[in-house]
DNA sequence: CATTTATGTCAATAATGCTGACGTATTTTG
DNA sequence: CAAAATACGTCAGCATTATTGACATAAATG
């Protein structure tokens, strides 16, 4: 595109720096999330699920599964201390009746829109800070270190 | 600076989707070492120590506490395993012979250099598929995330 | 009707973290 | 120099998140 290469591209030191950036980044992201999970006795698994469930109603505990790619034991329990704590409910498929869907309950909602509002401060002012331009170089960093099969999932989901 | 802002920028699905890619990404980024480490009984808390002990050989223990954050009973065992494991050793200090430094062994920086090998591929292929400028994007996004304590630790590695 | 699919559960195990309590060696300070 | 602070280690107990393997049930599918 015209655009001179950086002779110094690619060097293992932007590497370190990516690998060490992304180490503390994510550590950032996850401490605010967190602290007002701990107040509940949860975890970030329950986060991971309650946020893939907030994304699309009624998911069923299949999709859930290929989402966060953990063994149904491990989500089993993430999905039975949030229905315990009436964070999550659960329906009966009409077409399929084996299948579960996952829905929040009111009060899934408003916790999730806390931990929401704690990780969306925390996003939005790095992206501000860092412009829009810069935020698409994050993504598209990104999206080159997932797995194809995570990158797919990834896409799907803001079609 | 004279660039036309986004006026879509900063909307709920542009955080969500930053969220998601971290998630994503983050996963896509651990996934080689973690098997690499696996075969050894070892696991990503290993992998950090190693990474700091490699990046700045004769770190003190407390140092290497600052950076982690962890508490130093969790420290106390990664290290014990990396030791019983001839991967790190100690050498006392000799101005201040409280302290214990700590060096790979040879053992140690084989093993730091292939799990390098590994994420080094991962991210060397993000970082050239997305282009020098996204990478300047996505170091830039990830400093606003860290927290203001990681982001001078991180600032100050790279002096 | 046999098989596959979607889900749940029991039991055992591992990696990574935590808190609290103590102990020792060494350095610093009043 | 004695007291306090620092650097490090360790014992014990517990929590979270993940794993594997085995087995069970209900419902859909060929």
């Amino acid at each position: 595109m015209g655009k001179m290469p950086n002779p110094r591209f690619l060097r293992d030191e932007d590497l370190t720096q990516g690998i060490e950036a992304l180490f503390f980044g994510y550590r950032g992201f996850t401490a605010g999330p967190d602290l007002l999970l701990a107040d509940r006795g949860l975890g970030r698994a329950h986060h991971r699920a309650l946020h893939f469930i907030a994304r699309e109603p009624g998911l069923t505990v299949g999709k859930v599964l290929d989402i966060l790619d953990i063994t149904k034991q491990s989500l089993s329990r993430v999905l039975r201390e949030l229905m315990d704590q009436n964070l999550v409910e659960q329906r009966q498929g009409e077409q399929d009746r084996r299948q579960r869907h996952l829905w929040l309950t009111a009060e899934g909602e408003a916790l999730i829109a806390s931990l929401r509002m704690v990780q969306d401060a925390v996003v939005r002012k790095a992206f501000a800070n860092a412009g829009a331009e810069a935020v698409e170089g994050f993504l598209s960093v990104l999206e080159g270190l997932m797995s194809p099969e995570d990158l797919a999932k990834f896409s799907t989901m803001r079609k």
